[in-house]
DNA sequence: CTACAATCAGATGCGAAGATGAGAATCACC
DNA sequence: GGTGATTCTCATCTTCGCATCTGATTGTAG
């Protein structure tokens, strides 16, 4: 019941690169260090963002990572599933396996209940909403609309 | 981003008392075959949940686990946090650690707010309200979104 | 050409998931 | 009341995937 190192390094990562969209690229070194994320992790984590055709690289001197679209066009959720796959809270969910238990399973609506709005909340977040309220850390509650709550 | 097989098989397993509550104790080796639980993991989970004091354990032929308190007198969080500790989907929320990035972390906040969220569902729903939901005969038996566009 | 930065191929440490087997408490029954 | 069946309890061991590190390779600008 926790977002993996990698959902959670690889979201922080893509905010640093909001930070200068439209700037230069930035290396991983930088970012690695503006975030505190082991370099070598990091590396694999940029690949798969790539590879899902959010962000862009370039060799060389002066080279580095890059945001392919806009940070407001970039939602949380793309980012997690990109590196996780599809969200899926308990294994019965994941399409890849199916759910064992025929009929009286008591947990399984519960929990997709709870994916769906999960999925809401971070379909509804763009990497730009999130820059929007690092300052204080007590921030206005308007930035997620109510509707993606977890609780009905 | 996923619940443990810990967290599930133990809500499971308590969902499977819950419907046996006020008659005689059940076995782990009938749970387990009723969830499809492997043994031994589940004693691991059952021992846990009785040192939070949600189950009884009772020796010898026709023993086995009962709740402690009525279905409906427990919630999934509790059983969770029975099984994995306070509820910190990322590692910068538990309070065992402290978030290394002073200021300017971009998701603590946003993370925050998902998490809290994902507390007051849990804890809003009792082991009565899931089995009130199995029957199957209204609710639809979850069926996957095959196509999952996630990247759009 | 050379320094810089991404890319690729491995090996390692650790914790979760699951398996195995021996031991201790309780009950049924003779 | 002792014997054996039943069930929880406890310690240890493998397996597997995540998180991390090391080093070599390729591509690009200056």
């Amino acid at each position: 019941m926790r977002i993996t190192r990698k959902s959670d390094y690889g979201l922080r990562a893509m905010c640093e690169l909001a930070k200068s969209h439209g700037r230069s690229p930035i290396s991983i070194t930088e970012v690695a260090a503006a975030q505190g994320i082991p370099d070598p992790f990091l590396e694999k984590i940029m690949q798969e963002l790539k590879s899902a055709g959010l962000i862009a690289a370039t060799h060389g001197r002066g080279g580095g990572y890059s945001l392919e679209r806009a940070p407001n066009q970039i939602s949380v959720r793309e980012v997690i599933e990109a590196l996780e796959g599809p969200m899926a809270l308990v294994t019965c969910l994941d399409p890849a396996l199916k759910c064992m238990i025929e009929d009286g399973c008591p947990t399984s609506s519960f929990w997709a209940l709870i994916n769906e709005r999960f999925e809401q909340a971070l379909g509804a977040t763009t990497l730009a909403d999130l820059l929007q309220r690092i300052p204080g850390s007590h921030s206005p509650k308007h930035t997620i609309p109510e509707e993606s709550g977890l609780v009905q």
